[in-house]
RNA sequence: GGGCCCGUAGUCUAGCCUGGAUAGGACAUGAGCCUGCGGAGCUUAGGACUCGGGUUCAAAUCCCGACGGGCCCGCCA
């Protein structure tokens, strides 16, 4: 039984297709399934080809002539049950019965798993994301990184992939160093939670340190014994960074995100993967002593690649920033001899063991190792990501530079300008603000719906709800584009929202347990309805949602398609009763239908990282 | 100076990779639909491809050039 019913009716139509073009002799120069394409309203078909205007060319025969020819010529088969000519086209009409038999036969069968596929059956990715500096709480814009993230990993893993989620923590930078000063001299702390506290207290000696040359050159000297990794300062470092990891991580489980590994960047320039890393890039002719302003300096020569080049190693002999990806992206691939060492960090709430670099762990092979990385990081760091990934083929890993993706995303802005964690602009609009916020509407709306539920089920619901939101508003903008945070969109519960999905889902299992049981009798012609069939059309889709979504690295798509799925859902609702169906038949192949849209939409649902709740 | 991304109705957004039929959807606005399986709903009306060129039988989509917004080009991260 196939696993994708929209696809095996196109290869059906391709099928019918080539067989009419090899009757009348016509050769093609492209692939057919490159012809077809959707139909602007589906009275003209479901599928549709313009291959005619390819034909015309060879011909010297107009298109509407050729489309003639070629409709005539077609044989339906299998899904394809009807063949018309409009115009220019050629349009498939898919045989609605047999579609709708095998989309819910096999959402029947399949159940959690329709949707899956294996075309990452044996490959491991490794996808990077959320990667905050440990000195202050995530504001919506780690927000949107984090749920991208997120999102990609669940779709990657219905792909049939082996996902392994990073957070890299990078306690070695100039920010903890600020933040671990601005500890040390605040002494009245303001009372919040640790990683709030710290961003509070940061953004305000961020301002002294400006004004005040002591102190800067304070934070010279503490960054320099960071780097270096002697006195009380790195270890006071790390404690710091530590707890306000684990603030983020509570703020990370409530939106339902985990990560299988932390890795620090102490552990990773301790570990020896730095000195490895930069010798192999010794021993390529690419990386080279610079002259003139660069001297002193190692610069890596990236014109070949047609990049600029880049200052790898500082001529004081530290590494910038850059060399330490480039050391960690090779790690990625299990490209180094040096292995770091991990320990387990935590059990996440939702059963997660998150494990975490440790210089008092152990080498564990299962980490790293992948066959693809993702970065999810944002656009601004195109040029530097550029820069790791050549570096693998500057060390003739060619294969891994393939496989090397920056998923870039364009920062969230608020109304009145960009997040800055300087300037303290983030307050009020931190992941825990915006999710109480958002619980605490949810809440009014739960209220005025079930007056009479327990005051557990309310609170559950406006969480779930609240969230649910949020995540949905996160992902919904293809990544490329700017989002300006406002509340009243973030927070709709209107359609074309998170809890909009929620809610045809939970009116589906409403009607579900109102019917009691469901007989999975044939559903044969049952579905007339324009209503119906779009329905059946939307779940054989499904697979192919994914799919895209998953491999052109756009988790958008599926928040696009679970939208439209319960659009869909609720102008069948209105116009087909199916407790009240007219015939006995037609009552349990809509209840069949429904119970496709209830498991569709969770699936699709469970995939964004959004609860599908069967009440709300 | 060089490079990258974005520009679609009053607002937000899909489509651009891979050119093709009346540019899809949402919010807001106007008009309808509630003694109905959950109205967080449905139906319906009006309203948009920043501007010029070019390629093509055909351009929102590809190319060139403007314009507007953002970003990068650091021995910062």
């Amino acid at each position: 039984m196939s696993t994708n019913p929209w696809g095996q009716f196109k290869d059906d139509v391709i099928r019918a297709l080539d067989g009419a073009l090899s009757r009348l002799g016509w050769a093609v120069s492209v692939p057919l399934d490159a012809t077809l394409e959707e139909p602007p309203d589906p009275k003209l078909g479901d599928i549709a080809t313009r291959i005619c205007f390819d034909l015309a060319k060879l011909h010297r025969k107009s298109p509407a002539v050729l489309a003639a020819e070629l409709g005539k010529e077609v044989r339906p088969e299998g899904l394809v049950e009807r063949v018309e000519v409009a115009g220019n086209y050629v349009n498939f009409f898919v045989d609605i019965s047999r579609l709708a038999e095998l989309t819910l036969q096999t959402i029947e069968k399949d159940d959690r798993s329709y949707g899956c596929s294996d075309v990452g059956q044996g490959k491991k990715v490794l996808i990077e994301h959320t990667s905050v500096n440990p000195t202050k709480p995530l504001h919506i814009g780690h927000g949107r990184n984090a749920v991208i993230g997120d999102v990609m990993a669940r779709l990657l893993r219905a792909l049939g992939y082996q996902v392994e989620v990073h957070n890299y923590i990078d306690d070695m930078g100039r920010q903890v160093a600020e933040t671990l000063l601005a500890y040390r001299l605040i002494k009245e702390k303001p009372k919040a939670k640790f990683d709030h506290m710290l961003g509070l207290i940061y953004s305000d000696m961020h301002g002294r340190i400006e004004r005040e040359p002591e102190l800067e050159e304070e934070v010279r000297k503490i960054l320099a014994r960071l780097e270096q990794g002697t006195g009380v300062d790195p270890k006071q470092a790390r404690r710091l960074s530590e707890k306000c990891v684990r603030a983020n991580l509570e703020t990370t489980d409530r939106l339902g995100i985990s990560y299988d590994v932390l890795v620090w960047e102490s552990d990773l320039v301790r570990s020896g993967i730095l000195g490895e890393t930069l010798q192999k890039l010794k021993d390529t002719k690419y990386l080279v002593e610079g002259t003139g302003e660069y001297a002193g300096a190692l610069v890596l020569k990236l014109s070949d690649f047609g990049l600029e080049d880049k200052v790898l190693v500082r001529s004081d002999g530290t590494a910038v920033y850059t060399m330490r990806d480039i050391a960690y992206q090779l790690w990625k691939f299990g490209k180094t001899e040096v292995e770091l060492k991990f320990r387990l960090h935590s059990r996440r709430p939702d059963g997660t063991r998150t494990y975490t670099t440790s210089q008092r762990g152990r080498i564990n092979k299962r980490f790293g190792r992948a066959d693809m990385v993702i970065n999810v990081v944002g656009a601004e760091q195109k040029f530097p990501q550029e820069v790791v990934f050549n570096s693998l083929r500057v060390l003739g890993l060619e294969r891994e530079y393939e496989n090397s993706y920056h998923l870039a995303y364009e920062h969230v802005w608020l109304p009145s300008g960009r997040f800055s964690g300087r300037k303290g602009t983030w307050i009020g609009f931190t992941v825990d603000d915006v999710i109480e916020e958002a619980v605490a509407r949810s809440r009014a709306v739960v209220e005025e719906h079930a007056p009479g539920a327990s005051e557990s089920f309310k609170r559950r619901a406006a969480e779930f709800v609240g969230v649910g939101a949020v995540r949905y508003s996160l992902i919904s903008t293809s990544p490329e584009k700017r989002i300006t945070f406002k509340w009243e969109e973030a927070l709709s519960f209107e359609r074309n929202s998170g809890p909009a999905v929620q809610y045809s889902h939970a009116r589906a299992c409403s009607i579900l347990r109102k019917a009691k049981t469901v007989e999975f009798k044939p559903v044969d012609g049952a579905f007339k309805l324009p209503q119906e069939q779009r329905l059946v059309k939307l779940l054989a889709k499904f697979p192919q949602a994914i799919q895209e979504a998953g491999l052109r690295r756009q988790p958008h798509l599926l928040a696009l398609y679970a939208a439209e799925l319960a659009v869909a859902f609720n102008s069948f609702y209105e116009v087909a009763p199916v407790i009240e169906a007219e015939t006995p038949e037609l009552r349990d192949a809509r209840l069949r239908l429904v119970n496709g849209v209830r498991v569709v939409l969770r699936n699709a649902l469970e995939l964004m990282g959004i609860k599908a709740p069967e009440r709300m």
